[in-house]
DNA sequence: TTAGAAAGTGGCTTTAGTCAACTATTATTT
DNA sequence: AAATAATAGTTGACTAAAGCCACTTTCTAA
């Protein structure tokens, strides 16, 4: 395996990092910060989601966690209901305000790739989603 | 231009995100930050680098990119000279002990890759990045 | 039954980054 | 030529993001 070959992904690393951070800066009038976004979109999509799951997930502090699920519960935006099977776990839920924000979120972020995409060709975008999903597949089962 | 596209570039940008996050984990006991080390390494490549250009370049405020050259100056690992064409400017060079710093960050760096791709063969590693030459290619055109 | 671990919380600290005001210099406008 | 505006960089003050530590409650393992 060459040296070559850790440089390239390097260099995609720097690229990609720096490609992201270019397309943050017109999402970022939202109440919620990307952390935020991510986390809710997680709480989504994960069923029986804990805190402690999320914080495992993101590799976040626990207390850190807890802290913006206080803040997502404050604002409506989550339920918390004591598992009966063992009560140090809440299980975490979104609830209709919740879905709502993680819409807004979500049509930010889609706003935000379509300006990311905008001068690209059919073509080219197809390429750029083919080698996308060509790069999760194999970098995925490897680290699940 | 399908909406699916734009769920699965956004699927690809929450995937690569955490990716990289997981294996940042690795490399933190380091004295400078991910942000630090990429400003270090722009430095490094960047001919006539100035303040100016690494906030541009970064989207970084003007202030802490100047508090993090300080540092840098501090520590040794830049030189700073004023221009003589224009005397606001100030050219930032690597010093050798700047160099050095930057070569143990770029070889944990590579650490990080290594382990990353650790248990994927020759073969996908190959699909991976001739994957993200594509992306990197079709998207930087588009930019710059 | 006791000790250890897990889940979550709160106080506090550290780190990362922003905002505003400033000085010095150059460019633009009048 | 002088006045005004803009740029480059610095500093102080501040905010936001995140981590550390100690704690309580609950469950698991010995």
């Amino acid at each position: 395996m060459t040296e070559k070959i850790i440089q390239d992904i390097k260099k995609f690393n720097r690229f990609y990092t720096r490609h992201m951070g270019l397309f943050n800066i017109y999402t970022d009038e939202s109440p919620y910060s990307a952390t935020e976004a991510l986390i809710l979109f997680e709480i989504s999509n994960k069923k029986d989601c804990t805190a402690a799951y999320l914080s495992n997930y993101f590799l976040l502090d626990k207390s850190y966690i807890s802290r913006i699920l206080k803040h997502f519960e404050r604002d409506g935006l989550i339920a918390k209901k004591l598992s009966e099977l063992d009560r140090r776990i809440q299980h975490i839920e979104l609830t209709d305000i919740g879905e709502e924000a993680l819409k807004t979120l979500a049509d930010k972020a889609s706003n935000t790739v379509q300006s990311m995409i905008d001068k690209i060709s059919e073509e080219e975008i197809e390429i750029v989603v083919e080698s996308m999903k060509k790069i999760e597949e194999i970098l995925y089962s490897k680290t699940q």
